[in-house]
This record gives C-alpha cells, sequence and structure tokens, in this order.
DNA sequence: TACAATTTAATTGTCGACAATTTTAGCGGT
DNA sequence: ACCGCTAAAATTGTCGACAATTAAATTGTA
C-alpha cells in the first residue's frame, strides 16, 4: 500500500511512519516493549523526536503508553476486534452515503476498474488472500476518500485502517468471504454511481456487519 | 464540565489539558499562533514536554501545525462544522444502538433523571443557553458512556465533544431547539430504556441531523 | 529454600543549549 | 514610493546530559 511520502520534513513524522509500518506488519511483534534508547540508536536520532513519534502511535492506538513505564505494541483483544468493526459500519456507512452524492464520475469510473480487477485476481488465484485483503482495503480506501469529508478520510484512512491491518496480521484468519465481498462490493459501488446514497450506506453497513459476524464465528470456534 | 483528573502525573499530560479547555473556551482565541517559548515560560516548563501537549492537541484536530512555522488554533470553517455533524451522526446513532443493549438499569435511571433535570431548568429560565447546551452534551456524553464501546468512548468524548464545544464558542449561535432538542433526548432516552436499539439509533441520528439542519440554515441567513 | 527489604541498574521524564528554518527588518536600485 | 535582495532576528527542530521513577538484583533473615 502506498503512501503519498512527499513531505517527511520533520524526524517525526518520518519516523512514526516507518514504526507504524513495522508494527502493522508485524516486524515488530504484538506486545514488545517500545524502548526509546534501542530505537533511538536503531533510527540514529535523539529521543526528544522519537518520543513524538511515540506519542502519535499512542494516540491512534497502536501502542499504550503509560508513564514512568513506556510504551508497549497492542495486542488486540476480540472485544477490541469487534469494537473496531462497529465503528466501521458507522463511520463508513455515512462515508458511502456521502460518496454517492459527491464522487465525480472519474472516481467513479476508477472504481469500477478496481473491482474488474479485483475480480479476476479471485478468479486467477482463488486461494490468495493476500491480494484478496489488500483490494478488499482498497475498495473501502477508495469509498471514504469519494466521501470528501476531512473528518471520516482522517479517521478511517488514517487510524482504522491500520488497526484493521494489524489485526489481519495478528489474528491472521482466512476469510473465504473473498467471492461474496466481490459481489457486495460491487452492489455498493452500483448505488454509489447512480447516487442512490440511503442504499449505499444500507449495502455498506449490511457489507461489513457481515464481515464482522464472519470473524465473530471464527473468533468463538476456534477459542 | 468536571473532568476527571487523577493521574496528571507527567507534565504533557496536565498542560494539554491546560490549553484544551482554555482553547475550547476560547481564553486563547481562534487563530491565534501558539508561540513554545511564550506558553514555556507561561506554564513554567521546558520546551520538551510543551511540544508534546501541542502534538496532542494537533492530533485531535484542536491547532493546526506546520512544520517550521508553528501551530496556529484552528478557526472552524462551515463546512468543517457541518462535516463534524455528519460524523456525530454517524457515531452516536452506533452508540445510541449499542447503549441500547448494554446500559445497565442504574445508568438508565442516571439518565432519566437528568432528562427531568434538564425540562425543569429549561422552564425555569428559557432563555438560558448555558445549561442548555451545557446539559444537551450531558446526555450525549451518558449515552456514549453506556455504548461501553472504547473506540466510541475515545472518538466522541476525547476528540470530537472539544470541537463541539469549541464550534459552540466560535460561532455563538443560540439555537432556540432546546425544548425540542429535551423531547427527542427523552424519545432517545426511552428506547434506550426499553432495548430498542434499532429505533434509539434512528432517533439519535434523526435527533443529530435536525440539529445539523437547523445550524445549516443559521448560517446560509446570517451569511 | 523462600521471602522481604534495600541497594543497584536501567528506563523514562525534563531541561537547557545548539542547529536549521522561517519570518522580519533593512538597504539599495529603479 | 515600490519592488527585490540581503542580512538579522526570532522561532521551530534536534541533540546530549541530568533528574526522577520504575524494574531488577542482591543481600539478609527466618
Amino acid at each position: 500500500m502506498a503512501v503519498s511520502v512527499e513531505h517527511l520534513k520533520t524526524i517525526p513524522e518520518r519516523v512514526f511512519q516507518q514504526l507504524r509500518e513495522a508494527i502493522v506488519e508485524g516486524t515488530i511483534p504484538a506486545g514488545t516493549k517500545i524502548s526509546e534508547a534501542e530505537l533511538a540508536q536503531t533510527y540514529g536520532i535523539s529521543r526528544g523526536p522519537l518520543r513524538e513519534a511515540i506519542s502519535q502511535l499512542a494516540a491512534m492506538g497502536l501502542v499504550e503508553r503509560r508513564a514512568n513505564v513506556g510504551a508497549r505494541v497492542i495486542q488486540m483483544s476480540s472485544d477490541h476486534l469487534l469494537d473496531i468493526f462497529r465503528v466501521r459500519e458507522a463511520l463508513e456507512g455515512m462515508a458511502a452515503r456521502l460518496a454517492a452524492a459527491k464522487m465525480t464520475p472519474e472516481q467513479v469510473q476508477t472504481l469500477m476498474e478496481t473491482l474488474d480487477q479485483h475480480g479476476e485476481t479471485i478468479n486467477e488465484d482463488a486461494g490468495n488472500n493476500y491480494f484478496q485483503e489488500s483490494g478488499d482495503l482498497d475498495f473501502h480506501y477508495q469509498v471514504v476518500m469519494g466521501s470528501g469529508s476531512d473528518h471520516l478520510i482522517k479517521l478511517l484512512c488514517n487510524d482504522l485502517y491500520y488497526l484493521v491491518r494489524l489485526y489481519r496480521y495478528q489474528f491472521g484468519m482466512r476469510s473465504k468471504r473473498g467471492p461474496i465481498a466481490i459481489v457486495e462490493h460491487r452492489n455498493i459501488a452500483e448505488a454509489i454511481a447512480r447516487g442512490d446514497g440511503e442504499m449505499a450506506e444500507l449495502l455498506m453497513r449490511s457489507h461489513i456487519r457481515a464481515s464482522r459476524e464472519n470473524v465473530e464465528r471464527l473468533l468463538t470456534q476456534q477459542n
């Protein structure tokens, strides 16, 4: 997932992004203690900027910080995970509604092409969950961007989606909902394309709810 | 609005809260440049901890920060304000739905008593918007807490509600929806009390949407 | 050996000084 | 008087060292 990088002017920003990626990708495993001295040396910087980066990570919920003790990479509980789905259902439902009203024809066109591509990918390679999951976020990302809401974009694209990626790594569950999700995506996109915000929200919420219920099933049968 | 204060152990936390309150209350007016040197001297601290506090303010959207330039208190645009309402509609709708399922009888009891009190206050003193507005947030606060969702609580109570308070100061509009809002609050509370999550969400969203449309009207006729 | 208290070590929190960047002030030319 | 350029001042970014707190190790005792 390429992230626009143009202005990593300041050290905290750059280190924040690097740490965020390392945590999400699992390079720094869940529960790991974030040692300031160690990381400062690793990145060749002072502890000041590093602390600011850690604060940002704490603010978005990727690490938990306790005064005079330090920060640890969060390890997600089932409750925490299901909670995220509920917030996504609310926010992305609204995003879909707004996208139906505000997306430009070009954006809709791009969205459709993305879906076509996902459909092919899944046929060619039914077992590969990587592209599947990555593609899933791609779709949601585009819808949120299409909503034109700065707050929704910030909350979802800058915060929640990283938690989603983290959970996918930590729980590592293969969903098998891929083909169904593709169809649901297409239905949502068509509602957006015809400007039916009400329906777009309904379908998006239903889509995320189904995803949550699926995860809920996997969690209960696995414990 | 009393905030639990038990552990303002570290300087950044304490200063963050103080600055947040000063900004929301208008003590530091909109658009004001946040001078690090000046504030550090004012609070009698070093610039390090102060910068962390400013980062937190930037993360929650109360100030805007630019590298090598500094931070300024945000001045809310109409678009920004309406955007907040849409996010609130989505999040608080979900909060009400969850609250209907998870609120304890004691919490419901407290909620009802709060509403009784608001009703009296408004009758005694129909023109006083202070208690009205303050009471409004009180109600929403209790519902969100009742949802039991850590994420919703964080997003709404720790972030968005401060922006709401800020906008109420910056725009300073007297809504006159007070009596109507009270009735809407009561309907929402009753839906929650009887465990009807679907209806609670519907009513909450309708309530916030009405509030937004009212603000929208005031904005267009005033410009 | 197990446990508790005390001392030691390691880690986080805070500070003051220096470096880099931006903004302001001053100057000369047209 | 106005505009562009240069230099100075002010502000933010970064660093290294010290203080305060917490976690670990050691010792003493039952």
